[in-house]
RNA sequence: GGCGAGGUAGCUCAGUUGGUUAGAGCGCCGGAUUCAUAACCCGGAGGUCGAGAGUUCAAAUCUCUCUCUCGCUACCA
């Protein structure tokens, strides 16, 4: 228990492509944090790492828009988000940036090793290109409509509006980001990571904790969701994933082949957690390897849902292929913070952004830190309300801690002209309280080694609960004047609870920790000693006003929701023939019923003019079938059957879609006869 | 459609291997108190534990079916 061990604590890095909200903090850097500042005031020996992650096209792509380098992005992101944590209180190690030289090396070591141990294979496929710039398209430079969501700025890796992942052929209508133009499919070659061939240890590995034929960690100690999405992704066969792309901005690929390739961002990614502590140990005077290969020194990533596979998957198979480093220990990923009812956005501007909170509630880095932690998404989304947040400051951080060190202190100067006064004879009632704090400090303590930092909290808010307990049974203000004798014990021990009051919150709230040690005159935080001098004391917290709160939820609510939408471009000019070669007719729905393989499909009949046919169309998400018929539509009727989910459909009904991605029918105005033509 | 995680008091959440009247904090109502930022302390109300069926002497807890939320995944000309 007290013997000193090392670890290697790392905590998400974040994409240098924007500003850090609050959903980032619950999930992971806050979490890390308090886990770090616990193992610290333990003396273990630490090393946090975090950086930002600095590659990738959706940088080059902002860089294109606003006419700067990807440098300068990243530049100006990096120091924007590492202010941000360093004046919320994210004490790193070390904040790194991939876009570093001792990144670049790493990674391509990194990559150089594992091709040597022909851990790859090579592809050929075919890729968009754009011919007028005579270059491949990265996925982000991509853009279409979302096949899931129907939005129109949906990008070939990712769709903004569902989230949903995509690869860029799924896109309807793909253009280049660049030119605005139809790219073209062109044969390229990358290399693929083969992590089929990995299933076995893996399954091993995360089923029971044990590695190469011992036991590396125990899997009981693993968060369920984390387990159950690998167990899923395992078990459904993993795919072959490619880690090079076709970029000029990141590292390069640095085999032969490799000229204007580059490595994709979630294979370099997590190397830069390796990279980084690589800097910190050349700044530290530390031995690196001793964080990432001394296999006793634990490792463990703090991360949101969406990156459990990276690292709970890719990133241990590729430190396992190189050799020597050790795999993690832990990987305790949080669900989703919500905030207001709604999920947090960065393209619909629906976040709490961690500068604006700096600057909106100056000082109050350690109300916010509460707040969340209160409220992490430990085992399911929460949700994140201005309201909630005012309660939880006023009602427990005011009224409970700060009301209770403010009444011990004020006594105390009141009485005893601000001396720890003497522990008298103690009661069996006192003896008990004695023995709580001992046993609260323990229950914190065992609850954040298993990262229940939630629980651990509220534990640690039992103090002061015994506390004020503690004086409304003992009332000192009134055994004063018969018994002073009493009220120097009594006051003795609302004070070590003070004491350990800050000893507690260290983890949680660093920043009031130290002031209430300053308060008590206390750095050390050692067990006070009878005749100590205390200082003049503040209020601990201030009260959060209605007003405050307002102004929060007038500003998000009078906010710019919607993404920036623009028409999309004019596709190439066609000619007259070109249109007439498409056969649109006006026909009238007249069965529809649910695709039976799949959500989003309807399966209808309708009435061609000339025959009935069987359209399959995807707009189950905008219309019952009971909704649908008796409609007329338009119907493009020579285009190719096609067998959608295993049912033919012949034909496809048009159309129109909002800002929004709703869909509508393209109808006639008035009624037409079936059959009649749209020209 | 498949897979994963969830659905427990108004809100945020606990509930271990099934076992007495289902818990905590906050909110609410009532009481007491004045040292304290009208704060603290005591008491109370409030839940058919998403729905239904089954196993069992006994189920929030196990099994099955259904339903809703979130995520991954498939279909989307």
């Amino acid at each position: 228990m007290s013997s000193k061990k090392r670890y290697t604590i790392t905590a998400a890095l974040p994409y240098a492509n924007g500003p850090l909200h609050i959903g980032h903090i619950a999930g992971a850097y806050l979490p890390a944090d308090i886990y770090v500042r616990y193992l610290k005031s333990k003396g273990h020996d630490v090393a946090f790492i975090c950086g930002s992650d600095e590659h990738g096209a959706a940088i080059t792509l902002r860089a294109k828009k606003e006419g700067k380098t990807p440098q300068q992005i990243v530049d100006e992101n990096h120091t924007i988000i590492e202010k941000a944590f360093k004046d919320f209180g994210i004490n790193f190690s070390i904040y790194h940036r991939t876009s570093s030289k001792i990144h670049h090396e790493t990674a391509a070591e990194f990559f150089t090793d594992l091709h040597q141990k022909g851990a790859f294979t090579q592809e050929t496929s075919e890729q968009f290109y754009d011919e007028e710039q005579q270059q491949f398209l990265a996925d982000r430079y991509i853009v279409g409509t979302c096949p899931k969501c129907s939005f129109d700025g949906a990008y070939g890796d990712q769709c903004e509006k569902c989230g949903s992942t995509l690869s860029p052929t799924d896109l309807i209508n793909p253009t280049s980001a660049i030119s605005g133009n139809t790219p073209v499919l062109k044969e390229t070659t990358h290399w693929y990571l083969p992590m089929d061939r990995h299933e076995v240890w893996l399954k091993e590995w995360l089923d029971k904790g044990v590695l190469d034929g011992k036991q590396q960690h125990d899997p009981l100690k693993w968060k369920k969701n984390v387990l159950g999405q690998c167990r899923s992704w395992i078990d459904n066969g993993l795919q072959s994933r490619s880690i090079t792309r076709d970029l000029d901005w990141g590292v390069k690929v640095p085999v032969e082949g490799g000229e204007g390739k580059v490595l994709y961002v979630w294979f370099d990614a997590p190397i830069g957690y390796i990279s980084a502590t690589k800097q910190w140990a050349l700044d530290n005077n530390k031995n690196w390897e001793d964080y990432w290969k001394n296999p006793a020194t634990e490792l463990v990533h703090f991360i949101g849902k969406d990156n459990i596979v990276f690292h709970a998957i890719i990133f241990p198979i590729i430190l396992k292929l190189h050799g020597e480093f050790n795999l993690p220990t832990n990987v305790p990923a949080n669900e989703f913070l919500n905030l207001e009812g709604n999920k947090i956005s960065t393209s619909r501007n629906w976040a709490v952004w961690l500068h604006e909170y700096l600057a909106d509630f100056p000082d109050k880095q350690d109300e916010l830190r509460y707040v969340l932690t209160s409220i992490a998404p430990e085992t399911k989304d929460s949700e994140f309300t201005w309201k909630d947040y005012q309660a939880r400051v006023n009602n427990e951080l005011v009224a409970i801690f700060g009301n209770f060190v403010n009444r011990t202190v004020v006594l105390t100067h009141k009485y005893f002209e601000g001396k720890v006064p003497v522990l008298n004879t103690v009661s069996v009632e006192e003896q008990k309280v004695l023995e709580q704090i001992t046993t609260i400090s323990k229950n914190v303590e065992n609850l954040i080694t298993q990262f229940k930092f939630r629980d651990a909290q509220t534990e640690a808010m039992t103090l002061a609960r015994l506390g004020n307990k503690y004086l409304a049974d003992t009332e000192p203000w009134k055994l004063i004047k018969t018994d002073e004798e009493k009220v120097k014990t009594i006051l003795h021990i609302s004070l070590q609870i003070c004491n350990a009051l800050s000893v507690v919150f260290t983890p949680f709230l660093p920043k009031t920790a130290t002031k209430l040690a300053r308060f008590l005159n206390n750095p050390t935080r050692e067990a006070l000693k009878t005749g100590h001098q205390i200082n003049q004391p503040e209020l601990l917290f201030q009260k959060i006003e209605d007003e405050a709160v307002d102004a929060q939820i007038e500003k998000l609510s009078t906010r710019e929701h919607a993404p920036m939408q623009k028409s999309k471009p004019m596709k190439e000019e066609i000619t007259f023939d070109d249109f007439t070669k498409m056969d649109i007719r006006i026909g009238t729905i007249l069965t529809a019923e649910k695709h039976p393989d799949a959500d989003k499909l309807l399966k209808m009949t309708v009435d061609t003019g000339i025959d009935t046919r069987t359209i399959v169309s995807g707009i189950a998400e905008h219309y019952a079938p009971e909704d649908v018929i008796g409609k007329q539509v338009s119907i493009l009727i020579n285009l190719a059957p096609r067998k959608i989910r295993g049912i033919v459909s012949q034909g496809m009904i048009l159309m129109a879609e909002n800002n929004e991605g709703n869909l509508a029918f393209v109808s006639p105005e008035r009624v037409i006869d079936n059959g009649g033509e749209v020209r």
